[in-house]
DNA sequence: GTATGTTTCAAACAGTTGTTTGGAATTGAT
DNA sequence: ATCAATTCCAAACAACTGTTTGAAACATAC
């Protein structure tokens, strides 16, 4: 058993750094098991198939993630809705992401960039799987952003959290590409955690204006 | 000569379309050519390869594109600072972006799902040819946000910046998925145009924030 | 030690991919 | 009408894809 156990995720942390490397398509099965040091067809034997594998990557994260997240929407929903700032609920998205990041290395960029690539596969089975099984915490963080902002519209909120969303994806899954463009055009490095730092007033004021 | 120009723009049109629907490496030679009815080698006789390809397609795009958001900065570039306000900076952006979708029906939503993918591409060629080619804009847009926005730093600036396009590529490309959710859960329909709309006050609150 | 179930492995499978080929068809100029 | 160049096309190419197979290696229990 412990021999399977190792293997196994000996495959899904090669897969998801591939995944998020290079796309789904992209990355074949012999790239996997090879980084993996794992033979060709024990893909098959444990994960099924090759779509499998890629919704097992996604489980393996979006556990983690979405327990810690399920927790803190539960607290903010015993507030009052005058105590619901938008700081207060954008780090409730956050502080779940940064402690993916104190699990394993790199683990936000990875995520994001997975949650992007998974986002731009319109035609397929994976935006249908992220959205049917983790949809419901997006309409109670819109439920808790209608009673902290109850002059906004439900459109609005949907849409607001929607630019959010396309914030972070794109500059956290991005953010090594980008830090290199900032390093070389402005001679500055910030990290995962500075990025999200700066993040929260640009996004918080959008949300509110 | 006009045999051959049908040829090219028949491939060139059902390429773009179905790589923002698919994705590059999900989109064969073959479904291209057989949707522009047109034989499998006349991509390589025209095009030489599918890197080529892609890149022509995109070229077509940012043509049009730079062209006119070129003329749009010029015209920002030659005002005092305090008449730059975030508002009017990005109407420079969108401008040039509506007047795309009067060209062609859908032509934003196509164009934002293709810079999403090159984006994404972050292995490859293409990301470094957009970054090239059309990163001069980019840094003008930043010199303008400085000019008008002298208290922000010059990092704060371009990660906002980021912050920005991400919004832009994520909920202008997906707008179609992104409002067939938007019409299950809350009865309304918004077009590109009134996203967008709905787009400017945000992100300009995020960026004087 | 034998038997049972699980896991690994090399090899082969059928299908798809981008690209090349050499000749046919078409074009435009003289 | 003749010639040269361009464009088209069916067929084939080698390389790669995900998956399956059946036997070998391993582990576990009696």
């Amino acid at each position: 058993m412990t021999k399977t156990e190792s293997t196994k995720s000996r495959i899904l942390d090669a897969a998801e750094q591939l995944f998020a490397e290079r796309g789904f398509a992209e990355t074949s099965l012999r790239t996997i098991t090879t980084r993996a040091r794992v033979n060709l067809a024990s893909v098959n034997y444990h994960f099924g198939s090759k779509k499998s594998l890629i919704q097992a990557v996604f489980d393996r994260f979006l556990q983690d993630f979405t327990k810690e997240l399920s927790l803190e929407l539960m607290t903010l929903e015993q507030l009052e809705p005058v105590q619901l700032e938008a700081e207060k609920l954008l780090n409730a998205l956050i502080k779940p992401l940064l402690s993916l990041n104190s699990r394993r290395d790199n683990a936000i960029s990875i995520f994001m960039r997975l949650l992007g690539r998974a986002y731009a596969e319109t035609q397929g089975h994976l935006r249908r799987y992220v959205t049917d099984k983790y949809g419901h915490v997006l309409v109670r963080f819109t439920h808790l952003f209608q009673k902290g902002y109850p002059s906004l519209t439900i459109d609005q909120i949907f849409w607001r959290l929607h630019y959010m969303l396309g914030s972070m994806i794109f500059t956290l899954g991005g953010s090594e590409a980008l830090r290199q463009i900032s390093q070389a055009d402005f001679n500055r490095d910030l990290g995962v955690e500075d990025v999200i730092k700066e993040m929260v007033p640009f996004l918080a004021a959008g949300m509110k204006a």
